[in-house]
DNA sequence: GTGATTGCAAAAAGTTTGCAAACTC
DNA sequence: GAGTTTGCAAACTTTTTGCAATCAC
């Protein structure tokens, strides 16, 4: 189990917060994730290390570790938040797929460049930014195509 | 007042649809728009014109409307989706400032090239993208810079 | 007249909040 | 001990749905 990350304690003394049980448990989960995961697939992670932490201190966590930057939120569009892992990993976009929902991050630095530069043209001060691309991934038009196929 | 595009009769037609007063109303005020709307919006002048129209023929005929594709739904990460008209109209990206709200259109040829140069290099089959820049617009940045020099 | 559509109210789904009890510092 | 945090349940927000009454064709 990785250890939390220094800033998360800091920032909680700093702040005059309490370092408890149950945030220790929701933010060492949340913060070695690899990938986007849900409040939802948080609180059944944490029960299992602790049977009673309620779905309102996931909540109130997630949001915690969201003003400390230590997650950052992405919306899929599907009526829920997702979070995933700020610190540590570089920026990147996704491809969602309409069929399976899977969602494959890229990468493109050529297009990070020229949003800047679309965005100082208009005086627009940029701080963050989310492209999304939603189609059909490999996987899924291969699998039409088999179909098809018969 | 507009007139319904053709297409909108046509489309209920074909599908054995009804055009009823409250579908007129409401589809016309949604086409006639020039920027983004929400479903509250829509329903409050609905309302103006026909007092009786209720909140959920307004989601029914938001849902009609976008799965004709005259509507756009647009997700800003506020909770809840805007629309804006999607014919007539070339496809653009969105500027969102955090601290008015106000949101900025813009098009960026490259950077439209560049996604499906991306996509296609990992077998992405691209239908629609959504790209979200945000930050501090140029009258918010004016606005802080003026309250600096005080 | 028949079947689509409406309005209403209730249901969903995800998230937030008030409060008393429990816990951290 | 003081003051933060928790768990619970209820509240909230936006959107969807079941159903009987109504309306368009």
């Amino acid at each position: 189990m990785p250890n939390l990350p220094k800033k998360f304690n800091d920032c909680l003394r700093e702040k005059g917060l309490r370092l408890t049980t149950q945030r220790a448990v929701i933010a060492r989960l949340a913060l070695s994730r690899a990938s986007h995961f849900t409040a939802d697939d948080l609180l059944l992670w944490a029960r299992e290390k602790d049977k009673g932490i309620s779905r309102a201190t996931v909540y109130r966590t997630l949001s915690l570790l969201t003003d400390l930057e230590l997650l950052e939120g992405l919306d899929f569009g599907d009526g829920r938040l997702c979070y995933e892992p700020a610190e540590g990993r570089n920026h990147h976009d996704h491809l969602v797929c309409r069929q399976c929902g899977s969602i494959t991050e890229f990468h493109c630095e050529a297009i990070e460049e020229l949003q800047c530069e679309v965005a100082d043209k208009l005086d627009f001060k940029v701080e963050h930014h989310s492209l999304k691309i939603y189609g059909i991934c490999k996987d899924c038009s291969r699998r039409t195509e088999d179909d098809e196929r018969r």
